[in-house]
DNA sequence: TATATAATTCGTTATATGGCGAAATATACT
DNA sequence: AGTATATTTCGCCATATAACGAATTATATA
């Protein structure tokens, strides 16, 4: 079975559906952001969050950008032929008003005001502290 | 946690996150069906395709019309609010030209040919059979 | 009322998925 | 070159999900 237009429907489809990958996605909308800073909205293992993120851009729903030792993402922009442009347009039609991305994204705002350095530095001290 | 709008929205995604799902969801484009014609074209046992709709279903995705012994079922059109409709925009242009969904179309277009009661007989001498 | 039957519910099994921590990788800094 | 560190990969475990067949339910028909 070579159905290459419903198989990259389908790993948006199951990107979707995990809560947590959906609330990235919903941080992403209008930030550029670190996996750091992701790390620390969410409050999920370096490791998962590695793993949603490479689930994510899969899909064609994130790009990520290299800066030095530091990754940025962002939502994906172009192709509007591809199933992840329409996708974006649903999840945020979808989701707008939900309480729990509210919060994350007033979390978000306070994540915002530390350097990404600090914020690095504290998630690594927590982790020695285990 | 209760976040009815977040919780709806993974509902819905989580119900377009299986391949056999989307293909009902693509076969009842244009066509009210019943339970047994679903069956038929997919070609899966009558207690995973009832699941598959109760799901599909609780998602809003689909109705179902109960009419005697059978059952049928149709998109849901309604509540341009709801996550669902906003699902099948993005289901139906992110699927078009599948070589799969095509399939399962033709294979439609032949179960549509014969009466419902004989396509049940069908399946129920094939069962008894095993 | 008894039987046939379209569909569902239930119980079981196999596989997929999400989570973590430890180890590995890659890049910056000394 | 060697060390520190941001992120990923790997291996493991727990839970979720999809599939089936058997038993059940609900409706039509004899």
């Amino acid at each position: 079975m070579n159905d290459p237009r419903l198989r990259s429907f389908m790993t948006v489809s199951k990107a979707l559906a995990d809560e947590n990958r959906v609330r990235m996605l919903a941080l992403l909308r209008g930030h550029c952001l670190c996996v750091c800073q992701i790390i620390a909205v969410l409050g999920l293992a370096p490791s998962t969050i590695s793993k949603h993120l490479s689930i994510l851009k899969a899909a064609g729903l994130l790009d990520i950008e290299k800066r030095g030792r530091w990754i940025h993402c962002r939502l994906t922009k172009a192709d509007r032929s591809h199933p992840a442009a329409g996708a974006h347009r649903w999840v945020a039609s979808a989701i707008a008003g939900s309480s729990r991305l509210k919060e994350d994204r007033q979390r978000l705002r306070g994540i915002l005001k530390i350097e990404p350095e600090e914020i690095c530095r504290r998630q690594l001290k927590k982790r020695r502290l285990q």
